[in-house]
DNA sequence: AATGTTTTGTAGCTTTGGCAACAAAGCCAT
DNA sequence: ATGGCTTTGTTGCCAAAGCTACAAAACATT
């Protein structure tokens, strides 16, 4: 297992060299665990202390509804986190619970070291909390965006948007979805059929044509119109 | 202008006294400006060096379409804050422009200050500092959580979802809104008749009943459900 | 009390999109 | 090629919710 390598993947430490990740072991409190499949490593309520990297494997995140039925609520894989936003958020309590898909390495590292700048004044650990702000701050971009697609309630303009904005950060006519049907569905919070039914009507108008995963956009200006002005 | 009293009503300094806010001015390089109504306070697009806080007045956030047009996006009340997110997310620019829709006072003090330690090491930085990653991980929650309602399909679901959770959160079954039903209606992303159409539904189903922004919770249980299995 | 203003309730009509069900096409393996 | 399996396309029906327009109630102000 290549630590340095498998922890470049985490936006927390993305822009760290090898030996800056070697000291996270001395002041960050860093530990390494390995466990197997299905093993509990977060329940939701419990309090959060320390942020989880996935260095191995892979996880599920459930949370429970009050009747008691468990909802896959995101997958994470090599890389993602857990921790890391119920870690500084409200009452520091788990949100939902984090249960190994396969047997898997988890990187622990605690909060309050993160936070609480030791006396050394280390610059790596600096650059974790600059790293951690930044990690948050994209996130309610991200989030944000995603709530856009939410609430434009006409089918055209959810798709519009979602094109549009992949053809603005592609930057070509020919844009990758990266989607399937069913995961573009998903993803807008509509109904494949319904979505496939205003494509095929965008196809016929003009605006787009497609093959599978791959969208060409033949009508920019009318696709930026529809993105912009949806409600 | 008490600006102990003023200051507090923002979650960066809530938990600050009197003479750690006077510190501001020093390591964190704090300064107050005065402006006058109509001021552009921040323009979108522009980089973000400093978090600025309202102290007097209030304003108007602004994101500009492709098309020119400007769509108002959020106000800023006593206490509020902009550039709190963008200043560490992306690219560092503004996302909206800050417009003052009156004569203001704002404090800014700069990013850049806020997350580098100063050599002093001192704890009103430091308590700075973990405010502003709850204060985004927070907002995160909230986000999260608004983001459900949007994905709710029924109008029976976001209603009754909305309602259970005031209830949740006012703990008694005689529950008030904060809202009207046109702000209401914006909230769920649903127009104002058909929720009020569905609310009488709810009304004659025996689940609530209601004057204007006082809803009495008949159901608890019937409500929960509909709150917790709505799609 | 009278008037204007805002908020809330009501109704009818129309459109949208959900859903179920099935067909066609792609994609693998054997 | 053959048969399974997944993804995508297609159809028709129907319920849900949007929209306009108006009525009624609540509230505020003189």
């Amino acid at each position: 297992m290549n630590i340095f390598r498998l922890l470049k993947k985490n936006k927390l430490f993305a822009d760290f060299d090898d030996s800056e990740i070697n000291k996270i072991f001395d002041c960050l409190h860093g530990h390494i665990n390995k466990y197997s499949r299905g093993r509990v490593v977060a329940e939701a309520g419990n309090p959060v202390t320390e942020v989880g990297i996935i260095l191995e494997g892979s996880a599920v995140k459930f949370i429970r509804k009050p009747d008691g039925e468990l909802v896959n609520c995101g997958e994470l894989e090599v890389g993602d986190m857990f921790g890391e936003v119920e870690g500084y958020a409200g009452d520091r309590t788990y949100r939902s619970s984090v249960v190994l898909a396969e047997d898997s390495t988890v990187l622990y590292i605690s909060i309050p070291t993160i936070v609480k700048q030791c006396s050394k004044n280390c610059p790596h650990h600096q650059k974790l909390l600059e790293n951690t702000l930044s990690c948050l701050a994209d996130r309610i971009d991200v989030i944000n965006n995603d709530a856009k697609y939410l609430k434009i309630k006409s089918m055209r303009g959810k798709i519009s948007k979602l094109f549009y904005d992949k053809y603005l950060a592609q930057g070509t006519n020919v844009i990758h979805l990266g989607f399937n049907r069913n995961e573009m569905a998903e993803y807008l919070n509509v109904s494949r059929p319904s979505m496939s039914r205003e494509m095929i009507h965008m196809k016929e108008d003009g605006i787009i044509s497609y093959r599978k995963d791959e969208i060409v956009i033949h009508d920019v200006e009318k696709l930026a119109e529809l993105a912009n002005s949806a409600r």
